[in-house]
DNA sequence: CAGTGGTCTAGACCACCAC
DNA sequence: TGGTGGTCTAGACCACTGC
């Protein structure tokens, strides 16, 4: 009998079975036996065994699919380096790949993203971080963005409209070096990032498109590009499973 | 009758909650009514009740007592500006206080910290961030930290006893300009520092000493000071309830 | 002792999926 | 139609708190 009382059951049976994904005997990709099968394995009862795949799926674990069953999830942790990213040296080494790309190949995984481009009236937040007013027009360009198909990450990147019109940052392919080489083109080069990372909730559409359960934290970076004459030109709200990503910063000090 | 089928009725309690603390009839610091109370309120069952609580506490806006009640949560959101804290002109002016000290005065809250010093063998993990051998001595400074006597943020420091013993590195009280400042002295000056973020699920100690449920998320940075020879001398890993900090980055591009 | 939340079971009904 | 997980209720017992 595996199961003791001081601790919580459903404590328990979770770690029973993150220990069985662990030891292989449920495989990546390959679906849970039944909540039912396992109350009998484990002696418990089947809302027992419900609540601790719970605790399973808000640490990103295994992923419910409704009318077939609870599978276990095969990405690993994705490495973010803030700073390489935006640096010329980098931009240029990864040609159009972007960062994006060289992130998830590094894992040898084989990434993917769709990039929607809309002109769309500024949320008071995205008004407030390029300091326009609320309704001004921006240029959003929604990246939808998966590893091996798996989605990993959404990141909308909005900036003004009166910047963006008429030039390639408003067209879906930005051409080679990403979209800061074309501010730079544009004589917007950034020559600043701020970026501030929180923990929250996923709303509904996040929680759709990333395949996320109600109770899963997300990470939120909020990224603005500032040019020489301290003016935000893009900003760029980084969504993803905080399971799943490591941040790396990296910088010197004097 | 706020209860609707399509979504789950403890979903939306959670909310009616959420709501009822956002205007002030649940106070800040009060214990929310009784989970039978609100069973009957809201017309669901106890366990209904009890599990929208449990989204609460994930979220970190309530605090269970054991056998008195459910209190809600007072400290706010905090802001870590991870470059200013260790520049040197920024290390000047906030004195002996410290970054930390600054973070929290900012937010009109009192900040405290307690710092226990230890000679203990370097684990793994730390052994790796210092490229040291496990079981090599190091010198840990861990730091209990407080808003308002609230346990906000737990942050073990490690360096090397080659490095610490016998200096104000292994003294409680490392002096004016923090730490950072006493590797300088040493000949240790850090020039360059890196960040790694990750969110997980906290430990048992973690949990005890941040007021933590167990589901909730922490943030973990894994803080490194390197020399100007490439030595990692410092290792400093902040454990901090995920809800509660932001973190800013700000760096120049070229 | 009474009041609080923590947890568990048994049983039920539902929505969704595959056959 | 049968299998899967999602959710809810009723009822119970426990541990811990404060009187």
């Amino acid at each position: 009998m595996p199961i003791e009382t001081p601790r919580s059951q459903y404590r328990q049976v979770a770690d029973l079975i993150r220990a069985a994904i662990d030891s292989k005997e449920f495989g990546l990709g390959d679906p849970l036996p039944p909540e039912q099968d396992l109350a009998g394995r484990y002696g418990v009862s089947r809302h027992t065994v419900n609540r601790a795949v719970q605790i399973l799926r808000s640490e990103g674990l295994v992923r419910v699919e409704r009318g077939k069953g609870t599978i276990v999830r095969e990405i690993p942790v994705i490495r973010r380096d803030a700073m390489s990213r935006y640096n010329q040296s980098t931009r240029e080494r990864q040609g159009a790949r972007g960062a994006f790309d060289a992130e998830i190949t590094a894992l040898g995984m084989t990434p993917r993203a769709e990039v929607t481009v809309e002109r769309i009236p500024a949320s008071a937040a995205v008004a407030e971080g390029l300091r326009l007013t609320e309704g001004e027009p921006v240029i959003r360009r929604m990246r939808h963005m998966y590893a091996n198909d798996v989605p990993v990450q959404l990141a909308p990147s909005y900036i003004p409209a009166s910047i963006a019109d008429g030039t390639p940052l408003a067209e879906q392919d930005s051409g080679p070096g990403g979209i800061v080489s074309r501010f730079a083109d544009l004589g917007h080069r950034q020559v600043r990032i701020t970026e501030s990372i929180r923990i929250r909730r996923a709303d509904a559409v996040e929680q759709a498109f990333l395949q996320l359960e109600d109770e899963q934290p997300v990470i939120e970076i909020w990224h603005t590009g500032w040019t020489a004459d301290d003016r935000p030109v893009e900003v760029c709200v980084h969504v993803a499973p905080a399971h799943l990503w490591i941040l790396d910063y990296d910088w010197s000090i004097s």
